[in-house]
DNA sequence: TTAAAAATGTAGCGCAGGCTACAAATTCAT
DNA sequence: ATGAATTTGTAGCCTGCGCTACATTTTTAA
């Protein structure tokens, strides 16, 4: 026989759907997040060592050279990189962009988080996974913030 | 022929690798996000309604059911939920743990954002980001701040 | 110059989170 | 009570991001 459901919940009744209080973040919006991460670590590679390699930046980021390839193939499908066969990477004007706002933002996080009196290798971790959910309303919430710390202090 | 590399970078030099400045979030801290927000909303359900149904889950999330469904298996997997065909949704013990911790944190943030003058619905909305990015000292940080302003408020 | 080492590429697998389409069960209203 | 509406389940597809294993190219060092 069919496994008898009920034995624990009891039967439904229907009740008005509750408004939507989690416009959720979707999966593009994920692999937005990584590209970011992806630009940030090249324009810094490109900035310190000269150029950006694909080696360097699965070691950044703690993952094999597969997965790193791979990534690449689809930021250069969507033209924020460019790349040819063993060479190393390069940003396009718009990934060069993208980079230099992530990079804003990111700074402006560290600093905000500094100001609260975070450690500074904490608030630099906690950053990197803040800073792409910081909406523009907010980071200028930070910055006015940041701006009235700097008043009083003097 | 095979296409010629070179013609834009240079042949590479070696350089000393950086430092991972980004200790990343791996697939499963990702999950681990969607099981929070899951476990929230199952809840907040069941406070809100009297029970945690699929299809609501799936309207509060933006996604179809089939979506919820499949999560939902995995979070039965994880022991973070009770589920019986047809019926509706439970949390576990360590869910609903879980869940409680989400929420508070949820608060603190959404507090916090608006102690700095973020509007209420962006703050709402950027605190579903950020809380899971938010690591305890940054948190006990925000509850600080919090404290701070209540005191001079007064 | 040539062999070893390092970096890159490619094939192929697993898992998670999206989806559509369709089937089955449950609830609701007549 | 029975038929329609709603909800849930299942099959099967796609994409992204992990991986290992192995081939190829480039760099480096003997």
């Amino acid at each position: 026989m069919p496994p008898t459901p009920a034995k624990t919940a009891k039967p439904r009744k229907r009740r008005p759907a509750l408004p939507h209080r989690h416009p959720r973040r979707t999966r593009e919006e994920h692999s937005q997040e990584i590209a970011q991460d992806y630009v940030e670590i090249i324009a810094e590679l490109i900035a310190s060592t000269g150029e950006a390699r694909v080696i360097d930046i699965a070691r950044r980021l703690g993952v094999t050279h597969v997965t790193v390839a791979r990534t690449i193939q689809r930021l250069q499908r969507e033209g924020l990189v460019t790349s040819l066969p063993y060479r190393s990477i390069f940003l396009t004007a718009s990934g060069s962009k993208l980079s230099e706002e992530s990079r804003t933002r990111h700074e402006i996080v560290v600093e905000f988080l500094g100001s609260l009196g975070v450690p500074a290798l904490v608030a630099q971790s906690d950053a990197e996974g803040i800073e792409h959910h910081v909406s523009a309303e907010t980071l200028r919430a930070f910055v006015k913030h940041l701006r009235r710390k700097k008043r009083h202090r003097k």
